[in-house]
DNA sequence: GTCTATAGAAGGATAGAC
DNA sequence: GTCTATCCTTCTATAGAC
């Protein structure tokens, strides 16, 4: 699976065969298709084990013990470090290339990633907005704000092919301008906006 | 070439044939390779003149005489009505999909779109920060900035064939959140957030 | 369980008649 | 310019020996 998810990224799914994936294994075709009963199996199968994958990384939030603007960097952080990583590019790129004929793939890798994330995120960010820290808002759609504004452009130059991974200070960059404009939009009314 | 697009939204580049385009085309394939000597060569063609559309419609920003809200309003909502439509949608996909094996058709599609609509965009916006309108920052950064929370979830959700495309109203909500949350963050700073 | 061998279909591309 | 026919490769999937 390992060597088929590898394939498939570089190939594409129709590109990569399962000639090459038993050749690239070491084994036969014959054997492959002992463990798989076929290509479309396989896939399902890989790309499952990926949205589990993701699914782990989505659930986890460790910002006890900080104010909201160390927090919310924080926060910023550890998403861009893992979706900002090729191998989760190019697992993205795969779903969003391969959506239009496995419609379920798409849906499932929304449901245990981006949604998970948003929803994790939305719930802490209700909290702070109880305890006055933030201002009242729709947290679903704040939290979907501070992500996309942490990725800005950055995860797009990405999976289109334009740039490799960017570099930790160039995260920490994007993190620190969009926790500024968030908390400008967001931060509780008694604070004024810097300048 | 129309035909041919079509396929490859639907099918991919590696699934969509030669074969098929001839026969929906209605004619042979000996004589669609009297046109496109090859594949790769009808796929070039026809993805070359879709960035040529793309190109086009982020060329233009047609906002005079209203105050900054209704204009930054018009922006979102026609940006929304540009990349918020299947085909659109198909073909960023087809984009995403195939980056991987043809480098330049990412590149190409991000300089003649994305590229092109943020720095018409920025430099707007740094005509709004000249004259006191908005507050000054990196114009480019600000255009971006518009643009993701223009989008907030409603083009991953098309992208990862989630939903279809959302109606005008969600449209509309999605801007004037966007419009709102940019202007506390990027207004002038004598006029303060409101509530 | 693993291999070789192969069936059966489809693909890209070309040749050559008209 | 357009067609039919075909070459050669490669694909998914299976059969059957060991």
């Amino acid at each position: 699976m390992e060597v088929a998810r590898d394939l498939f990224m570089q190939e594409g799914y129709a590109a990569g065969s399962m000639s090459e994936i038993a050749t690239r294994v070491g084994g036969s075709k014959g054997t492959l298709y002992n463990y798989f009963a076929s290509k479309e199996l396989l896939f399902a199968a890989l790309m499952k084990q990926e949205c589990d994958i993701e699914a782990l990384e989505a659930s986890t939030l460790a910002v006890s013990g900080m104010n909201i603007h160390g927090a919310l960097t924080a926060i910023g952080l550890r998403f861009l470090d893992f979706i900002l990583v090729q191998r989760v590019v190019d697992i993205h790129r795969l779903v969003i290339a391969e959506c239009g004929r496995f419609p379920e793939l798409g849906r499932t890798f929304f449901e245990n990633g981006p949604r998970r994330g948003v929803a994790i995120l939305g719930d802490w960010m209700a909290e702070q907005m109880a305890e006055g820290r933030l201002r009242s808002a729709d947290t679903e759609r704040a939290a979907t704000h501070f992500m996309e504004l942490c990725k800005s452009g950055l995860h797009q130059k990405m999976l289109w092919n334009i740039e490799p991974a960017p570099s930790a200070a160039a995260k920490a960059a994007n993190v620190e301008i969009a926790v500024t404009i968030f908390m400008a939009a967001y931060g509780p009314l008694d604070a004024p906006a810097p300048s």
